[in-house]
DNA sequence: TTATATTTGACATATAATGTCAAGCCAAAA
DNA sequence: TTTTGGCTTGACATTATATGTCAAATATAA
């Protein structure tokens, strides 16, 4: 089970892509997307979805990967995380056509 | 199935709190208050902590339902935020033990 | 050593969260 | 009907967090 970051990693590695090169392409400086990669930082959702597009990866899978960690940073270092966690998943069974 | 706002202001009615006198221990306007309430906005970790103990309630339970309207709010507008909450209960099991 | 790729940390800027204020709304008492 | 009390609303100010830039440090291979 991968970060977003690894899996970014992995990928443009894959293709041969240079970390700057990728960078260059979202307009950003090298750093950030290093930070990305290795998790220091988040990404914002359009670069999630350029570099999706650019590394042509399924865009759904790695927007899910990343949503996924910003929960977890959300509730990663609070001592009830895991109980709002299972709150959230029952209110959104319970409110499932509804809107949140 | 009530939020976080609708308890706070459950029980501080059943309390006999004015929405100021509350406002006024939390050290902020009335405004605030009253938004939080209505779920227009979200308090601090902090002021959940002491309205907790301002009106006497389960802490735990009430910062439950706090960090789970956080979530939700991260998610909601999402297309893919259902599968996210997914993954991350998948995630948060596998990691148990774990630091994320 | 030099060259290339990445990482690191200090700092700057942008965005989002929280707070304040004054005016408005509404219901009930006078 | 006017007044009063409690709450709400919206514009704006302040503060905190997220994101970006740069230059220097590191690492590795030629």
């Amino acid at each position: 089970m991968k970060t977003t970051g690894e899996i970014i990693r992995g990928k443009r590695q894959s293709k041969g892509l240079l970390l700057r090169e990728l960078a260059a392409k979202l307009k950003v400086d090298s750093a950030v997307l290093s930070k990305i990669e290795r998790g220091e930082r988040k990404a914002k959702k359009e670069q999630i979805i350029q570099i999706a597009e650019i590394l042509e990866m399924n865009k759904r899978e790695l927007i899910v990967a990343w949503l996924s960690d910003k929960i977890i940073h959300q509730i990663s270092d609070e001592e009830f995380g895991n109980e709002a966690l299972k709150l959230t998943v029952q209110k959104v069974k319970h409110f499932k056509n509804k809107k949140l």
